[in-house]
DNA sequence: GTCTATAGGTGGATAGAC
DNA sequence: GTCTATCCACCTATAGAC
C-alpha cells in the first residue's frame, strides 16, 4: 500500500461509517453527529480528519472506486470468458445489495444537483471506470462469440449500468432484493443469446 | 373534477413547487422555505395547508401518480398497438427528464430508508401502476406479435421500469440526456425484435 | 388564509485547552 | 488527535393576531 493511502484509523472507520450512511440513507440524510456517536467520538474530531463534508464526500468515493477497481482486476485474473466476467460484475452489485446498500454513486447520483463539484466529478469518474471495463469485457466477448449484442459497445455497457442502478434502486424501494436478481438475470440473457 | 380534490389555489402552486425541488434535489434538500420563498408567502402559510412535511410529501406522491394514470388512460385511448403504446409510455419518462427533472417516485426511492411509511406504501402504488399497465401492454403485444420477450409479462415490465429509472438517473448524474434516449431505444428495439 | 414571532432542535464548522 | 464549548444558520412546527 503506498504512503499517500496510509490513514488515521479513526479517519478509515469514519470513511467506512460514511459510507454506509451514504449507501442506506443518501448524502443529505447523513451527519458528522451520526458518524461521531457511531464510533463514540465527538463531531470536532471528525473535522479534524476531513474538514469538511464535501472533503469526507469526495474522498469517501474516491475510496469507493479505488476498491470497485481492485475487484475488476480480480475478476480480470480470475476470469478469461467474457460471460463469466459479466457475470461477476453483476454479481459485485448483487452483493452491495444484499448488505443493505445502493451502490454509493447511485445513491449520490440522485443528489447530484445539491453535491459540490468535486464529488460529481468523482461520481463522473467511477461511473467512466464501470463503463470502460464494462465495454473491454464486451467488445471481447463480441469477438469471441461468448457475447452477442447490436451497436456500439459504449453504448451497450452504459445500457448494462442503467440497469444494474435502476434495478436496485427499485429492489431496495421495494424491499424485495429478488427483484435484482430477475432484471440482471433477464439482462445476462439478452447478452447471452444469439 | 371531484369534489375532493378541489384545492386552494396555494395548496396548489405548493404542491407543484414542492414537486420539482424533489424532482431536482431530492426529499431531503428542500424545505418549507425554498417552497415559501418561491410563492412569496411564509412558512406558516404552507403549515396551514400542509401540516407536516410527511403530509406534503405524501400527497405529492399521490397527485403524481393520479395525473400518471391519466397519462397512461390517453395512450390506450390514442393507439392500440402494443409497440406504439410502449413507445409513448417511455415518451412519458422522456418527458420529464427533458425538463430537467428525475422521476418523482425514482429520486423518492433513493432516499426510501428516511421517509415515513403512508410516503413509501405511496411510492410503492405508484410502481405497481406501472407494473400493471405494462404487464397489460406487454401481453397484449405478444398476443397479437406485435412485442417479443420470454417469461412473465410482470418481470419484463419490471425489467422496463429498472431501466427507465435507472436511464434517468445516470443521465442526469452525467449531464447528458442522450444516454437515457440510447438506453431506451435499445430496450424498445429488444422488445420489437423476433 | 396569511401574517409576525418564536420555540426547540439540528446542521456544519471553529477556537482553544489538553 | 481528541476534547469542551460555542457560533450561526437553518430546519420543522406552533401560537395567536389580523
Amino acid at each position: 500500500m503506498s504512503r499517500a493511502s496510509i490513514k488515521a484509523l479513526t479517519a478509515q472507520r469514519t470513511l467506512a461509517v460514511a459510507e454506509q450512511l451514504v449507501q442506506t440513507r443518501g448524502y443529505n440524510a447523513f451527519s458528522y453527529a451520526d458518524i461521531a456517536r457511531a464510533l463514540g467520538v465527538t463531531t470536532a474530531t471528525l473535522h479534524y480528519h476531513f474538514p469538511t463534508k464535501a472533503e469526507l464526500g469526495k474522498q469517501l468515493i474516491n475510496r469507493y472506486r479505488t476498491q470497485f477497481e481492485g475487484a475488476l482486476i480480480e475478476i480480470d485474473a480470475a476470469y478469461s470468458e467474457a460471460r463469466e466476467k459479466l457475470k461477476r460484475y453483476v454479481g459485485l452489485y448483487a452483493k452491495v445489495l444484499h448488505d443493505g446498500r445502493m451502490c454509493l454513486c447511485g445513491a449520490l447520483a440522485a443528489d447530484a444537483a445539491t453535491l459540490p463539484k468535486p464529488m460529481r466529478s468523482e461520481i463522473r469518474h467511477f461511473f467512466d471506470t464501470n463503463e470502460a471495463w464494462l465495454s473491454a469485457v464486451l467488445a471481447d466477448g463480441r469477438k469471441s462469440g461468448d457475447l452477442h449484442f447490436e451497436g456500439p459497445q459504449r453504448d451497450a455497457a452504459r445500457y448494462i449500468l442503467d440497469i444494474l442502478e435502476g434495478a436496485m434502486l427499485i429492489a431496495r424501494s421495494n424491499d424485495d432484493f429478488s427483484r435484482f436478481d430477475r432484471s440482471t438475470g433477464r439482462l445476462l440473457a439478452e447478452f447471452m443469446t444469439a
